[in-house]
DNA sequence: ATGACTTCTGTGAGAAGA
């Protein structure tokens, strides 16, 4: 099976690129972020005609993720439970296939702007309870994929300019002292059991031509638990949507499992 | 270089992203 994750940087303006996409890339399950629109206004109808259907936990102009999914998705979750946010950035459901089932944990992480702000400091407490909160996850559901646009480079690989970013927003070893708690917690960068091409990216600004020059971040990341570790196959960054016109500044990053 | 580009809201110009 594949397992998807994409930040799409408004599903509304995106729509159309993640239907061509869809279409190229047949996965099991599609996970998305930074929707930037209501519950009301996601296009349930047209990824059903699609072949998906949609766990939503949206939000007007900012966050907003969903799970899309070939079979039905059970016992979602929305945010990370005991700890209060007024912002939609995650959504967990689990999936059943045909020979066994997985819990997908798809999560918008929190930006944090600079080391030091107040936005910095949500970002660090959301960190700490994703992590209590996965603990548990992790105890009820053995199979477990976390995914999502962490915005966090888990090292000096993930960054095309690891001495000139030292410590700044995305680079700081607060922020990758976190990734690797979660690591700790049994979650596997599934993208980093593989050989992969050097200054591999999943984010480029849009500003000043940093695609074509690949001035990029890996942020966005697919990590899997310890029972699901011996079952990846492949874990892929996927560079071509960046080339879409109007595309998102995120690209999606693709797993494969074994077996299920 | 407190920029650069894109999205949102709402119809201006500013916030936010990363």
């Amino acid at each position: 099976m594949k397992i998807a994750t994409w930040n799409v940087n408004s599903l509304t303006v995106r729509l159309p690129q993640v239907l061509d996409w869809l279409a190229a890339n047949p996965v099991d399950v599609l996970c998305l972020q930074e929707l930037k629109l209501s519950d009301d206004k996601f296009p349930l109808q047209e990824l059903e005609a699609a072949g998906y259907q949609s766990a939503v936990f949206g939000q007007k102009t900012y966050n907003g993720v969903a799970i899309l999914s070939r079979t039905p998705a059970r016992n979602i979750v929305k945010n990370i439970t005991g700890f209060t946010d007024e912002q939609s950035r995650v959504i967990a459901a689990t999936l059943d296939m045909p020979t066994g089932e997985v819990r997908v944990v798809n999560g918008y992480f929190v930006n944090g702007q600079s080391p030091g702000s107040e936005k910095f400091e949500y970002k660090m407490k959301w960190l700490e309870s994703l992590r209590n909160w996965l603990r548990e996850e992790l105890a009820e559901h053995p199979n477990l994929v976390l995914l999502g646009d962490f915005n966090i480079t888990a090292d000096d690989r993930d960054t095309y300019d690891a001495e000139g970013l030292r410590e700044t927003i995305h680079h700081t070893t607060e922020e990758r002292q976190h990734f690797q708690a979660l690591v700790k917690l049994g979650l596997n960068d599934a993208f980093r059991m593989f050989d992969q091409p050097e200054k591999s990216y999943s984010w480029w600004d849009y500003r000043e031509m940093a695609f074509r020059r690949n001035r990029g971040l890996r942020i966005d990341h697919i990590l899997v638990s310890e029972a699901l570790k011996p079952l990846v196959r492949s874990c892929v960054i996927d560079k071509l949507p960046r080339k879409n016109e109007r595309p998102s500044d995120h690209v999606p990053v693709v797993l494969e499992l074994d077996s299920l």
